[in-house]
DNA sequence: GCGACAG
DNA sequence: ATCTTGTCGC
C-alpha cells in the first residue's frame, strides 16, 4: 500500500538528515487530492502515535473518518519497538515506521492523512508529514500543537484567524511563508498547519477547520490521538 | 558560545 | 511524548 518510495530505518542521525534532503524535493505542494489523484474527497485519516514502556514502544493508531458527516468508518492500531530516538526534526524516523504498519492494515486507503506533527515547517522542509505523505503517496497535511521553528504573529480570537509563519528561505535570506498559524477553535491556542504532500496551505487550512468541532484538534486526530492511548476503536 | 527544540 | 494532584473554567 505505500507509493513506490521506500528506504531503509536504520540510520544515523547524520544519514537521517541527508534523506531528509534529498527526498524534500519530491513533496507536492500543490492541490492533488482525492482517490486516484484529482476529486472530491471522500474519507480522511487522522495519524497519532503513543509510547509505551517508557519509549521502548510505539503504537501508532490511524482513524479514518467520512469527510461528509464526520463518522468513524475504520481504525487501526500498530505497535513496533521504537528504533529511533526523539531528536527534534527527526521525529518521523521515531514514528513513521508504526505509522505504515497501521496505514497497511486498514483495509481501504484513505483520500487524506491530517498528521500530528509538521510538515514543510520544518528546518530541511521535510516534517512528519511530508515524510509520511511521501512513502503512503497519500495527500497529506501537516497539524502540530506547537511551533518548530519559524516566526509569527498572534492570530486574531475567533476560529479561523490565522497567521502567516514565516522563515528564511534555504539559500538566500528573504522571509518565506512555511505554513500557517491557525485558531481552529475561539478560546484555545492556535495549531501550526503547513503543506504535508499533495495539498495546498489554503486546502489544509479548510480541512483542518471544518474537521474541528469541540475541540482544538480536528476530530479525525483527536480520535487517533484517544486510540493510540488505548481508547476503544468507534 | 548560548538558546530553541514537532512528539 | 510521559509521569501525576489539585485547580480553574464553563
Amino acid at each position: 500500500m505505500s507509493g513506490g518510495l521506500a528506504h531503509r530505518w536504520d540510520l544515523s542521525a547524520a544519514a537521517a538528515i541527508a534523506l531528509q534532503k534529498s527526498l524534500a524535493g519530491q513533496v507536492e505542494r500543490a492541490d492533488r487530492l482525492g482517490p486516484g489523484g484529482r476529486r472530491a474527497i471522500r474519507h480522511v485519516a487522522g495519524v497519532d502515535v503513543a509510547f509505551e514502556e517508557g519509549g521502548a514502544i510505539t503504537r501508532a493508531a490511524v482513524v479514518v473518518l467520512r469527510r461528509a458527516d464526520l463518522v468513524t468508518v475504520e481504525s487501526a492500531v500498530a505497535r513496533r519497538p521504537t528504533r529511533f530516538p526523539y531528536v527534534p526534526g527527526l521525529l518521523s524516523f521515531c514514528e513513521v515506521p508504526a505509522i505504515l504498519a497501521a496505514l497497511t492494515a486498514l483495509s481501504q486507503r484513505p483520500d487524506l492523512l491530517l498528521c500530528d506533527g509538521q510538515g514543510l515547517a520544518h528546518p530541511r522542509r521535510f516534517g512528519l508529514a511530508c515524510h509520511l505523505g511521501l512513502l503512503a503517496d497519500l495527500p497529506a497535511i501537516g497539524v502540530a500543537k506547537s511551533r518548530l521553528i519559524g516566526a509569527h504573529a498572534e492570530p486574531g480570537p475567533a476560529k479561523g484567524d490565522w497567521a502567516p509563519l514565516m522563515a528564511p528561505g534555504k539559500t538566500g535570506g528573504r522571509m518565506m511563508r512555511i505554513g500557517a498559524v491557525l485558531r481552529s477553535r475561539a478560546g484555545v491556542k492556535p495549531l501550526y498547519i503547513s503543506i504535508g504532500h499533495r495539498v495546498s496551505l489554503r486546502t489544509a487550512l479548510a480541512f483542518t477547520l471544518r474537521g474541528t468541532t469541540r475541540y482544538r484538534l480536528p476530530e479525525a486526530i483527536r480520535r487517533a490521538d484517544k486510540l493510540s492511548k488505548g481508547g476503544a476503536p468507534g
